[in-house]
Formats: structure tokens, sequence, C-alpha cells
DNA sequence: CGCGGTGTTGAGACCTGTCAAGACGTGTGG
DNA sequence: CCACACGTCTTGACAGGTCTCAACACCGCG
């Protein structure tokens, strides 16, 4: 048995730089990991979906390079770093699927910054809906083509590296091409392979074929 | 002993996709990770410097979701998988570090969707000048506050998401401000402080304090 | 000497950000 | 039940950053 927590909305729950001692499992809700910019602004690497281990890293990091928050209510799992020693020293494929696990985070990343470094705005909209279907889909949160999405185009602006002013119209892009369904924090893809077509999404850097580790 | 490789410049040493059966350890030169745009372009989402493990990730992932290319001249130990394993089954520890890197290099990854979700153009290419000159201290590869960088301007613009023709711009800007000075392939850095300063550089990212694991 | 790659420069188009205002929806308190 | 406040979404006009295209300079090398 182990500790859980739950948290509201829009609560920084891992401060950057702080010592860690337990990492986070995420039940219910949406994490983000987000690095503040000077001007205020704020920049998400990476979005967490229920079933992620959102700081894992921190395993062998003993800190992180960037806060953790939520956005929206979450439950989460506390796993204290004693307990993933123990869990890794007695089963050696345990250690080896964790360290898959950070190395597929490293993978979301890579794809982000090449979505960043110069997709259309649009496509990089699409290929964040795209990604999120697929990993919603793998712990059983999609239904038919549709998710719960909580994020304001305020915070999809901070993950793709834009305005929320830009996103906006870029939305509007993808509703007009009958990509994109949005209304109501929810999220419906018509036409999955159109879409990741238009985002040029290419699963393959998820690592979801059948793990033999 | 074990197997090393040379390689000239912009070679594609590992493909996308393809199956890994070892990893490379870059002993000279510089490599980089990069994936290829639909347009032709490609996206630069890691430098590799002497003392890394280009692809240690592949360990655990077997396939990779980007190429490795040679940005200069290049030597290289090669290290069978299957040599890992003995090594990390044997040695605990080792296996630790081994994770502790992948899990720096995707701070690396953080840092740089950070840098290319929104900060100036001239802000970020200071603060890659600042990494790489961290990345090279440790290992011995500055000369005093410079380095040798064999980067052209059209490899610049592919690790920072814009032309070469911005790139060229950019760096003028950092001239005129006396924050750095390129010539002949090498770089040097007057005043590493004030660079850092502009670039809102802070080298935590690197986790380069001693590491007790 | 000439060639190819690289660096530099200019002009114009285009994308994206900024600022500001208004629409809409929802929850709260009177 | 209404009035209101607040967050979010939407829209428009404009400014500014970045890209594109093109030309030229420079340099090392065959």
């Amino acid at each position: 048995m182990q500790e859980t927590r739950r948290s509201p909305p829009d609560q920084e729950i891992v401060h950057e730089g702080e010592p860690l001692e337990h990492s986070l499992l995420l039940l219910h809700g949406w994490l983000a990991r987000a690095k503040d910019r000077r001007s205020g602004r704020r920049q998400i690497t990476e979005l967490h979906v229920p079933g992620d281990f959102a700081d894992l890293h921190g395993f062998t990091l003993k800190r992180l390079d960037h806060n953790i928050i939520t956005l929206s209510d979450c439950v989460i799992a506390i796993v204290p770093h004693e307990r993933l020693e123990r869990l890794v020293a007695d089963h050696p494929r345990l250690a080896r699927l964790y360290w898959f696990l950070t190395n597929v985070d490293a993978a979301i990343h890579r794809q982000w910054g090449f979505s960043l470094g110069g997709s259309p705005s649009a496509a990089r909209l699409a290929h964040l809906f795209c990604e999120l279907f697929v990993r919603l889909e793998v712990v059983g949160l999609t239904r038919g083509n549709s998710y719960d999405f909580p994020l304001t185009q305020e915070e999809l602006a901070m993950c793709l590296g834009m305005t929320s002013v830009h996103v906006n119209r870029s939305l509007q892009e993808l509703r007009r091409s009958r990509l994109i369904e949005v209304e109501s924090r929810q999220v419906r893809i018509p036409d999955l392979p159109a879409l990741a077509q238009a985002a040029q999404f290419d699963p393959a850097y998820l690592y979801l074929d059948p793990i033999d580790i």
C-alpha cells in the first residue's frame, strides 16, 4: 500500500532544484513539466496522463531542472525512492523497464523539440493531439475517437511555444479542415489518419511495440 | 579492447528505425542527433562531444527515433550491447551511472525545447555556446575561454530552429555586444558570466555536481 | 586559376506576437 | 432569480521578427 495525494489544478507540486526523495505516479488527471521564462511566460516540456511516472528521472538525478504542475484535479501515488531502490535491486528487469520509460520520455522531448524547431503552427498542434490520443488510448482513456482534454488554449500555447491568440487561430484552421473538433474540454478526431498525415505524426517515437526487455 | 571506427564528416552513421546491437562512445570529433523534416530541412536535437555516449538510450530502446550524423572527422568506440549487458549485470552502480547519463540527455533535450519554445534568437545562440563551453570544459577541450567549434552556420541553424541567414545576423548581434568571437572554426567567449547572463544560462540542468550514485 | 562551400547583405513577403476589445459561459452572492 | 465578476475564447489592427530569394564576397583546395 502506498501513499496517495490529491491536488487541485494549477498547483506547483514539485519545485525546480528541490531535493527529491520520491517519485510521482499519476493515477488521475493531468500534470505538466514546466520551466519558467524570465519574461514570466512558461514553457511546458511534457504533458503527463494517468499511468505516467512524472519524475522517474528524479530517481537518478535527485533533483529536477523543472517544476511539475497540476493542470487538473489530480490523484497521485507517491513512491519513495527507497522503495524503488529495493524494487530495482530485487528485480533487474524492473530496473530495465524504468530506465526504458525515462528513455521514452527523452524521445518525447526530442519530438517536441522537433516540432518547436520549425513545424508550422497548425501541424504542431495537430501533432500534439495525435500524441495524446495514442498515449491516452494505451491507458484506456479514449472513447471512440475522442478524449477529455482539460487544457486551456493558454496552456496549449505554453506547450507549443506560441501565444494563446495564435493557438486559437491555428485551432480554427484545424477545425475548418475538419481535422479536429474541440468543445467543452473534449477533443474529437473524426479522421485520425488524416490528422496524422497533416501532423506528420509517426508513433514510432513512443516505442509502444511489445516491449521485450 | 574494443573496436573503434573512424568516419569523415557528414555521414549518417546510425539510421532512424534500424535495430541496434551496440552503442557509440564518441572519442574524437562531433556528432549530432538529427531528425529530417518532410521539407528536407533537418532538426538537430542534440550535439555530442568527446566522452559522450551518443546512443546509450538505444541500449533500452533497441532502435532510435532519429539519425546520428557526423559533423566532423570522428573516432568512435563501438560498445556491443552484449558487453553493456554484462557490465550492468556485474556492476549495479555502473547501471545506475548509465541510466543517469541518459537522464542528463533528456534534461538537455528539455533545455533545448525551452530555448526553441520562445527564447529570442540571439539568446538561443548564446545559450548553446554556453552549454558547449561547459560540456567541453568537463572533458578538457577548452583552451582558456575558447574552444574548437566545427559547425557551419547552416548546422547551427539546424540546432536552433532557424535559417542560416538568421543565425548569421544573430551572431553579428552577439559579436557587436562583444559577447562572442567566432573565427576559423573557433569560438571565444571573452566574458562568460556576461554571455551566461544574456543567455539566461544556468548549468544546473547538466547535473555536473559531484555525482553520488 | 577556377570551383564549391561558406559567410554576408539587402529587399520584400509572410508568419507570429502584441494590444485591446468584446462575446460567451459559469459560478457566486445578493 | 438576477446581477455580476471572472476566466476563457474570439476577433481585429498593427508591429515586429523571421523567412525567402537573390546576389555577392571570401576562402581553401584541387
